[in-house]
RNA sequence: GGGCCCGUAGCCUAGUCUGGAUAAGGCACCAGCCUUCUAAGCUGGGGAUCGUGGGUUCAAAUCCCUCCGGGCCCA
């Protein structure tokens, strides 16, 4: 904001150095605060007396008064001159604002969701892909050029074992529920009913599938498309996008060349058995294996080929991997091979973004045992939940009406639930108590955007407002948070925390209900209400772009 | 054994990067507010050894070290 940095750029004009003002605890202190204990300790004299000095010699124009408190100095900004530069801004650039621009723009790739071919998205998928789509979204409007990949594991053990299961005793019928979840079924099936015959027969049957054997490969093929449509439904259900589709059944062979690389390089060491290792315990991280004395390659080995593909073919400044914690370690050891192996982008431009895990009662989910929060279920269950207090509010509305609010609702509590909390948390989950709709919601947002749209339907918008109109001590601090909306954005997506925003939002609409039950909007006096409606305008313009950015729908009603 | 993450009221969290004034919200609980712009809301109240102990500092939830508890990963 303007007015801070005109404050810093004064007061660094005579003390010499760069300074930080803070906000005051409560705004009867002021709009901004500079506490003078080092300066007092540089000039050998007491804090008091530094800010008293201090103060003298301060002039600025948009500054109501400058009170000494203590150590320290209170800034009180004319209130007409914030509210006027506040609201014009906003009117301004209306869905652009907040969002930067970079002269040299930098592209980054924003990788999420990441499924295997082997069953459908659970709960963990979801938070995912919500931090992804989030992330993305504020990349971009911090002025970066994104892609969002998704990279599919559609090949593996994994993929075997369903297969199997199916061959076995799926009798060759059809999905007769959604397709993701049939697949799924085999997998819990599988490993229900795995004898050590079995687990070799499903290992046999990935070396079938490596050398092309025809039936596996169309049986794979099949199964496959059945879990792929089922996920990219799910995708369309709840939102998540992506630009650029990664199969690494399409490149998991081509990985060899970069072992190769990294054996003439020295980096890589064969031992006796003829495993290849990434030698890195000297940068106080594991070892680890890049290819089987047999030649097979591992996860790692596809990763190391895609990473440089990644980079070679969108000329990319960064990579970030949106994975959960757990693979902490994994992507450290790939970072640094990538960083050994001699690519300069690997040191600054390999970024894990990662989350916490998803927990249920009695610990981790397990999907081998089909012990999970599955996702269509998830988003199934808060919709019916989100119609149920829809209808109790709106009794006569039309079905397609509700469907359509419900579900938007529930996708903003799931996904806001997701959000409102540092990434790099553990969440404990329960369908029916952890997603709400009252207090720190998606639907308290979105409910409070509905309300300003209420009033704004009622009345017109006038440009020319008499900006002093707008005194109270809500209305201001109403503006004064409407003001930081860009620092906060800028914040949140240089720092890839989306939280901050979510928590950002949470205070506006605060401030905004507090604002709505104090003053009247609609009104007798018309150039009252041309003022405040501009106001509420103002408001509904952020909280719509917002939770644009977290991937959050607005309604106009609720 | 080593690495990473987390610890703030009965519960869920923000604040920690970048130290600063009475530690900020929500859920639950208690008391109020719908003939006035949507009560999915608002106001007030009670409830905190900021995991522990030490250090740095005029000043520590925040920085440094120790230990404890929880989670994950590697071996």
């Amino acid at each position: 904001m303007q007015f801070r940095e005109a404050i810093e750029k004064a007061i660094k004009k005579i003390v010499g150095e760069d300074v930080r003002l803070e906000v005051p605890p409560s705004s009867t202190l002021g709009d901004f605060a500079y506490p003078c204990f080092t300066l007092a300790k540089k000039q050998k004299i007491a804090p008091a007396q530094a800010a008293n000095d201090l103060q003298n010699k301060l002039e600025l124009d948009f500054v109501e008064r400058v009170e000494v408190k203590g150590p320290y100095l209170n800034f009180f900004i004319k209130k007409d001159k914030l509210i006027e530069q506040t609201l014009k801004e906003i009117f301004k650039q209306k869905k652009k604002y907040g969002t930067h621009t970079q002269k040299k723009k930098k592209t980054v790739l924003v990788e999420y969701s990441s499924p295997n071919t082997n069953k459908p998205l659970h709960v963990g998928h979801l938070l995912n892909g919500t931090i992804g789509m989030a992330t993305s979204n504020l990349l971009t409007s911090t002025g970066h050029k994104v892609i969002r990949a998704n990279l599919i594991n559609d090949r593996g053990i994994h993929i075997s074992k369903s297969m199997l299961a199916y061959q076995k005793w799926g009798k060759e019928q059809k999905p007769k529920i959604k397709s993701d979840h049939f697949v799924g079924e085999w997998y819990v099936m599988f490993n229900k009913r795995k004898t050590e015959k079995l687990e070799k027969e499903a290992q046999e049957l990935l070396l079938k599938w490596e050398s092309n054997d025809k039936v596996t490969r169309t049986l794979w093929e099949k199964m496959n498309n059945w879990v792929i449509d089922g996920i990219k439904e799910t995708y369309t259900e709840f939102g998540s996008k992506f630009d650029v589709w990664y199969f690494e059944s399409e490149f998991y062979d081509k990985a060899n060349v970069l072992v190769k690389e990294g054996l003439d390089k020295g980096i890589f060491k064969k031992d006796k058995e003829g495993t290849i290792i990434a030698e890195l315990e000297e940068h106080k991280i594991p070892d680890k294996v890049v290819m089987r004395g047999d030649g097979t390659s591992l996860y790692l080995t596809q990763d190391l080929w895609l990473t440089k593909n990644k980079f070679d073919r969108f000329k990319l400044d960064k990579a970030i991997w949106v994975v959960g914690s757990e693979q902490n370690t994994y992507l450290r050891q790939l970072f640094k091979i990538m960083e050994l192996l001699g690519y300069s982008w690997a040191k600054d431009g390999c970024v894990h973004l990662q989350h916490g895990m998803v927990l249920i009662e009695g610990g981790k989910m397990k999907s081998r045992e089909g012990k999970v929060v599955d996702g269509d279920d998830l988003i199934e269950k808060m919709r019916l939940l989100a119609e149920q207090e829809t209808k109790k509010r709106n009794p006569k509305l039309k079905a397609k009406e509700l469907y359509l609010r419900a579900k938007k609702i529930s996708l903003a509590a799931i996904k806001f639930y997701f959000l409102r909390t540092e990434a790099s948390k553990n969440i404990m989950f329960d369908v029916e108590r952890s997603v709400a709709f009252e207090g720190e919601t998606g639907p308290y947002l979105q409910y409070s955007y509905a309300r300003a749209h209420s009033i704004l339907k009622k009345a017109a918008f006038r440009s020319k407002i008499d900006y002093l109109l707008l005194v109270e001590e809500e209305a201001f601090t109403l503006v004064k948070k409407l003001s930081i909306y860009p620092d906060i954005v800028l914040d949140a997506g240089m720092n890839l925390k989306p939280h901050v925003l979510a928590n950002y939002l949470i205070e506006l609409a605060q401030s905004f209900n507090n604002y709505y039950h104090k003053e009247k909007v609609i009104q007798e006096d018309k150039e009252l209400q041309r003022a405040r409606v501009q106001l509420v305008a103002a408001f509904k313009q952020v909280m719509e772009n917002g939770l644009a950015l977290l991937d959050i729908e607005v309604m106009d009603e609720m």
